[in-house]
DNA sequence: CGCAGCGCCTGAAGGC
DNA sequence: TGCCTTCAGGCGCTGC
């Protein structure tokens, strides 16, 4: 599941290699999904940015292309068009390349905007600070999390106190902070902890390529190496590597949570 | 405005 | 072997 560090890996491979380029034909799936894919035909793709896990690709005429990868969508340059049963978009560019969309469960979205307009879409406009901004300190945190009684991890998958942070990271993250998923709300020390832990955890999966457990892969189709580091996620029944304690896991909110209950007290 | 609940999707895996 | 159920989960939408 493409988080921060998986979309940045794909910014990182896409931007030089597409930027420059005009798109000279568009199609995509019927659905409204990604239809708007069609509306960048013609113009030049400038740069690829990204905020939280949303791709930004600035056009020459004043719109962005919009790209958020959901679950299972895969961005890829190859040489010919796609014919596959999963692709849901793809640009062909005028060096002949096509940049191509692939999403087998078809929760990702594609959207044009007028730049920097992201009035209608909501997660994107609310996104909090990027975790390796200067902005997104421990009393952001704090300050943050305590607006609202919600489930810690609820609010950290909201994209609002933080962006980028999925289910993998948000699990990493607050065991290594030791923090307790379910709390409702942090103590300031709790507080600078998370915030460390969220940088730092970001930062390494960027390190590592992303982490591939299914289906993420990048936009050279390779995997990311991220997975063999995971200290908490997916290590339900596994002991913890601070106290031994075997990992438990509970449902919190629709999403699977590994935590200690031993070490994540606060 | 915040937020809980629901729907979207389909391949993989497990039960019988 | 094959059918059925469950699971994976980010986010947009609806309605309170």
């Amino acid at each position: 599941m493409p988080e921060l560090p998986e979309v940045e890996t794909i910014r990182a491979q896409l931007d030089p290699v597409i930027s420059g380029r005009s798109i000279v034909r568009a199609t995509s799936h019927p659905s409204g999904k990604f239809s708007p894919a069609i509306e960048a035909n013609g113009a030049l793709i400038e740069q690829v940015r990204r905020r939280g896990k949303y791709l930004l690709i600035d056009l020459d005429d004043d719109r962005e292309l919009i790209i958020h990868l959901g679950m299972t969508g895969v961005l890829s340059v190859p040489n010919n068009a796609d014919d596959g049963a999963y692709v849901r978009a793809q640009w062909e560019l005028d060096d002949g390349r096509w940049l191509v969309f692939n999403d087998v469960r078809r929760f990702g979205r594609i959207r044009v905007v007028t730049a920097g307009d992201y009035s209608t879409i909501a997660t994107l406009r609310n996104l909090g600070p990027e975790p390796s901004d200067p902005a997104f300190t421990a009393a952001h945190l704090h300050q943050a999390l305590n607006k609202s009684s919600r489930r810690l991890k609820t609010q950290l998958l909201s994209q609002r106190p933080v962006a980028g942070l999925g289910n993998i990271y948000a699990d990493e993250a607050l065991w290594l902070a030791k923090v307790r998923p379910t709390a409702r709300s942090i103590t300031k020390p709790a507080a600078a902890r998370l915030r460390d832990a969220c940088v730092k955890v970001i930062a390494s999966a960027i390190d590592n390529g992303g982490t591939t457990l299914r289906d993420y892969r990048d936009a050279e189709g390779g995997s990311g190496s991220n997975q063999f580091y995971l200290r908490c996620y997916g290590r339900s029944g596994e002991p913890c590597e601070r106290c031994a304690t075997p990992l438990r896991a509970m449902v919190v909110d629709a999403r699977t949570t590994t935590w200690c209950a031993v070490c994540q007290k606060s």
